[in-house]
RNA sequence: GCCCAUGUAGCUCAGUCGGCAGAGCACAUCCUUGGUAAGGAUGAGGUCACCGGUUCGAUUCCGGUCAUGGGCUCCA
């Protein structure tokens, strides 16, 4: 048995689906079922860096002997460890404590697992200064507990562990940060180690690399290096300026939205950016989402609020007139521009900002149509997002938070229509507790992107509460006035956040329906000028975005130039291209498509356009 | 908001242990008219984030403010 566990690189051993520690074999009769756990496993990706973890802790303990240790968990990627510290932890320090990490690691150490009463354990904890641990220990209501130790390290732990520190054969430390004991910013603030490991060093490596493209991918930067957009000081924190190179690429999917809402029989609406408080509290904005929106200002002795969301106004413009049954669904969309007060701790480029255009749509239905619209636009945000080249998914369903309005009946049967067309459209998902807007349950759709991240982005939210709120009706066919439901989806989600995703996304090599410049045509003398205007005239014409480059520079230079602007086509000319009235056409990637006529460059351009390619 | 770090030319970054600041790229002018990722020369460009303190003198030291970054919490 335990020849077979070598032979298979386990780490621990499960059984029932409770994991155990190898050095626990014995525990086990030889009819046992035991699986190996192996680093290919999550499981055993967590148990292998949580022991780095604790070698981690260890290190520090010893370097900083007066260093009170909290929790320090496996996460997604790798682990932390939060201690309380006498000073500052610096990058310096990181270093030393990746070298006393190593030793530790070369002493090859065995984990060893030790079982006493809680109250031994607090006692332990307590006499080493540890409060931590003991606030831990006060919180669990088993008898015993687990220690392990390696080494002359301690620590209070579920378990299980590699079986020696020498099992760890690859990790790193990436960073510093603050944190709240147990996430709650009443609490002590400790400081936190980020590291990751791995068990091949080559694995290691390569999740180096990653870290390095994300970096490079980083939406900030290439905002910056292809100017796209910008944030001032002098405007704000979280409010975007966007420059014509992005505002071009954000039209280009403004325009896409219109259309194809448009063809989705949806009605585009616009509405002004601020509104009466009176209407926010009607809404319920007011007591539910105030944290959240900007203190009112006052206009001729009335209070008025920025929009925090667009429903209130959607709800005006149904309310402005009768509704009859045969109207609904009647779907309302607008690119709407809301104000949301973040605080500055959380700004983050475009990912996270105070002023967003949501690709906001309100669908006011029958109860009976909502499966139907509900899986409608699951369809159309599918559709959506794949366009972008997004085809891969995680989906959430989520139900009713702490704070919420209308009452439990409701929604049950709201969360059960959403329940039901996620079924039928046969989308695997999972159940986030809680996690509900205030006025109903809502679908959250991550999107995966090239580097295989999630980013929230689409979510559809059922709504029984504010049709009651604002008394919205319409005639049935029996005559009788009926209650309509709403339901609210974003598909992008922010216009602000989507792009950011998307620059990541495609590193910033847009493709050619959306590059702010489509075709740069550079000439190799000052002599092909009049001939390069002409070109560039035709495709402006025929609306391909041209740019022509006539500097007074070698070709190579202005190839270099547009290529680091991530320019899709290049068009070279020359005298051979004036002479046969061509155009000599190379891609970004540097891939030659040789001399064509400007007709049949037209008809590329507009055949990879129309496909969106 | 909180902890830590950072803020020097349009961009990326040097630098001053306190004596009115420098490179590369970009920009402008000139030379060069060159065929698939950087031709050459010259020049212009900075309230060293902002406010205050210490000092004969502060970009440098100290304090505060603002902003940015890594996180905590929250979310589109």
């Amino acid at each position: 048995m335990e020849e077979a566990l070598r032979k298979a690189k386990a780490i621990a051993v499960r059984t029932d689906e409770m994991l155990f520690d190898l050095s626990r074999l014995k525990e086990f009769g030889d009819e046992a079922r035991l699986e190996p756990v192996t680093f290919t496993l999550k499981e055993g990706r967590d148990i292998y860096r949580h022991s780095a973890s604790h070698i981690m802790a260890h290190a520090v303990k010893t370097l900083f002997p007066e260093a009170r240790l909290a929790i320090g968990p496996a996460t997604e990627e790798g682990f932390y460890y939060d201690f309380d510290l006498d000073r500052p932890l610096t990058l310096e320090d990181l270093g030393m404590i990746e070298k006393k990490m190593a030793e530790i690691v070369g002493e090859d150490r065995p984990f060893r697992r030790r079982v006493l009463a809680k109250t031994e354990a607090i006692d332990l904890f307590r006499k080493a200064g540890q409060d931590y641990k003991v606030e831990l220990l006060g919180e669990i209501t088993d008898e015993s507990v687990s220690l392990y130790e390696e080494g002359d390290f301690v620590d209070l732990c579920r378990g299980p562990h590699v079986p020696s520190t020498g099992a760890i054969r690859a990790f790193k430390l990436l960073s510093i940060a603050g944190a709240y004991w147990r996430g709650d910013e009443k609490n002590r603030m400790l400081q936190r180690i980020y590291g990751t490991a791995f068990d091949k060093e080559k694995e290691l490596k390569e999740y180096l690399v990653f870290l390095e493209e994300v970096k490079k991918r980083d939406h900030r930067r290439l905002g910056k290096e292809l100017d796209l957009f910008s944030i001032s000081d002098d405007i704000g924190p979280g409010l975007i300026l966007w420059h014509p190179n992005g505002a071009t690429i954000r039209k280009a999917i403004e325009d896409f939205w219109r259309d194809e809402h448009t063809k989705a029989d949806y009605k585009i609406l616009f509405s002004p950016h601020i509104a009466k408080l009176n209407l926010w509290k009607k809404s319920g904005h007011w007591d539910f989402y105030r944290e959240n929106m900007y203190s009112p200002m006052e206009i001729e002795g009335l209070e008025y609020e920025l929009k925090p969301m667009n429903c209130p106004f959607h709800i005006q413009i149904y309310k402005s007139g009768l509704r009859s049954y045969r109207d609904l669904p009647l779907r309302y969309a607008e690119l709407g521009t809301v104000y949301r007060y973040e605080r500055s701790g959380v700004l983050h480029g475009l990912l996270r900002v105070r002023g967003f255009t949501q690709d906001d749509a309100h669908i006011f239905c029958r109860e009976d149509q909502i499966e139907d619209e509900v899986l409608r636009v699951l369809d159309f945000t599918l559709f959506i997002l794949k366009t972008f080249g997004f085809d891969k998914y995680d989906v959430y369903l989520s139900t009713r938070p702490e704070k919420f309005v209308g009452t439990p009946e409701s929604w049950e049967r709201s969360t059960g229509a959403l329940k039901c067309a996620l079924e039928l459209k046969g989308l695997a998902y999972s159940v986030d507790p809680g996690e509900g807007v205030f006025y109903g349950p809502k679908i959250d759709i991550k999107v995966k992107d090239s580097l295989g991240r999630a980013w929230q982005c689409s979510t559809i939210q059922v709504d029984f509460n504010n049709p009651e709120r604002f008394d919205l009706g319409f005639r049935g066919s029996d005559g009788k006035e009926h209650r309509p439901i709403m339901i609210h989806r974003a598909l992008m989600g922010s216009l602000e956040r989507f792009f950011g995703i998307l620059v990541e996304h495609y590193a910033g090599v847009f493709p050619l329906w959306l590059a702010p410049v489509q075709v740069a045509l550079l000439t190799i003398a000052e002599r092909q000028t009049e001939y390069a205007l002409k070109v560039r005239e035709k495709l402006k014409a025929e609306g391909v975005r041209t740019e022509a480059n006539l500097d007074n520079e070698k070709i190579g230079h202005k190839i270099r130039e547009a290529t680091i602007r991530k320019v899709p086509y290049l068009g070279i000319i020359g005298d051979k291209e004036v002479l046969e009235g061509n155009v000599s056409v190379r891609r970004q990637n540097g891939e030659n498509l040789g001399s064509m006529t400007e007709e049949d460059l037209l008809r590329l351009l507009k055949e990879e356009i129309k496909h969106r390619g």
